[in-house]
DNA sequence: CTGATACTACGACCGTGGCCGAAGCATTCG
DNA sequence: CGAATGCTTCGGCCACGGTCGTAGTATCAG
């Protein structure tokens, strides 16, 4: 029963509008300045202070200083899945007023979720993998299967070094736009490092929203059938 | 960016410590009348009422009347898996003074998990079947081998109904007394449910703790190899 | 019907905590 | 060396929300 006030403790960090905002933010998966969240919390410099202040105090995000900035980051993987925990339940419980809202097309279409992808890009690269039979995936877990493997291989992934001592390494994630699964944990967190370096994808700058360069367009198209 | 008030409201309904305290308890995955959680949450009726009212607004418990008594229960599996994630970060982050507190030794022990079992149970069951390859199961997710799928079935889960239309269907959770990793997903849920099918454990009134029956005992160390 | 139990609704109190203005360090630049 | 930028600390204001006492509505028992 001690642990439930610390259970209140870390849910009352992430129940503050501000906070979550800063959260939020943070799941893009970059580290952010101070000021960069000032903006994405949307309340004044001092209070935005005060809030990092507490959700570092709280373990939540952590801080490394660069000269004058202070850059944030969530702290730990598992801080990160405990807010996907949270973004499923809101997205499984919040079909009330649908604002057709175009709410950033970008974003809808490709972002980061922590280290993965997520929007119609993360969703339709799950789908091509599970539809070609290179991977399993439902709420519980995913799986990749051997051809799978290969398939990862031949794009240049390593897998050795993405599963390092883990047995599996693939987990689900509910996207909060799209309500469809998509790919997380370690293979999810390479696959989106390897788009990165193939130079498929293009982070927009003050964003979580990505952009497909006209070679991953071709990239998509060619490897996954997939055009956005 | 919308989306992110709603992720504060519903962390901030898990963010109070007498909220957290009765979403603990329904953590043990019965449904429980809002006097039992009277005794729970750790406040007043009144205030009792208040809470749950807002939790089930919340769409967090679900409500049903049975004669002059209203059971709640947690509302979605989803919504389990979210305190789960919550209660992950927490018992990652918190070693900080441990109390030896005995806290109740046969919570310890073995305990419902929402649909499976915790504690040196639940970890206890998951290592043994790890250790004779009938599953791997790591942070990001869960497989049950081919020998896992027969020693299962000799044990008189029924796979098929418990996998549904599943692929993949078992699922870690991290253990807050344990600090380990044990079996969730619907295979931890068929597990649970067939031990007590077996009347090997029963549930202790009023806790979340479970009693190894004599048959219990007899059937862990038989079939697992397991002595509490 | 009367009384008891289970739970909820209303109202008042009040403390916690979010908020910003002003001021204070640290770092970089001219 | 100042001046400017980035970020934090301090202090006071204010309101949101948790708390309980009182009272009200269902259900059951006799």
């Amino acid at each position: 029963m001690t642990a439930d006030v610390r259970i209140a403790e870390v849910a009352a960090l992430v129940g503050d509008p501000a906070r979550a905002n800063i959260l939020a933010a943070l799941m893009g998966g970059r580290a952010l300045t101070a000021g960069e969240l000032v903006d994405a919390a949307g309340v004044s410099p001092q209070t935005t202070s005060g809030h990092l202040g507490k959700l570092a105090e709280g373990r939540l995000i952590a801080c490394v200083k660069q000269g004058r900035h202070r850059y944030y980051r969530i702290a730990t993987p598992r801080v990160a899945e405990m807010l996907e925990g949270i973004m499923a339940v809101v997205a499984d419980a919040a079909p009330r007023h649908r604002p057709p809202s175009k709410l950033d097309d970008a974003m809808r279409t490709a972002r980061t979720c922590y280290d993965h992808f997520a929007g119609k890009l993360g969703v339709g690269l799950t789908d091509v993998l599970c539809a070609q039979g290179h991977l399993t995936l439902s709420e519980d877990g995913g799986e990749v299967t051997g051809s799978g493997v290969a398939f990862l291989q031949e794009l240049g992934i390593d897998l050795v070094a993405a599963r390092q001592r883990r047995r599996v390494f693939c987990r689900p994630c509910l996207d909060w736009t799209e309500r469809r699964l998509h790919l997380g944990g370690s293979i999810g967190a390479a696959l989106a490092q390897r788009c990165f370096d193939l130079k498929w994808l293009e982070r927009m700058r003050g964003s979580r929203a990505l952009v497909v360069t006209p070679r991953g367009h071709r990239g998509l198209k060619d490897v996954f059938g997939l055009s956005l």
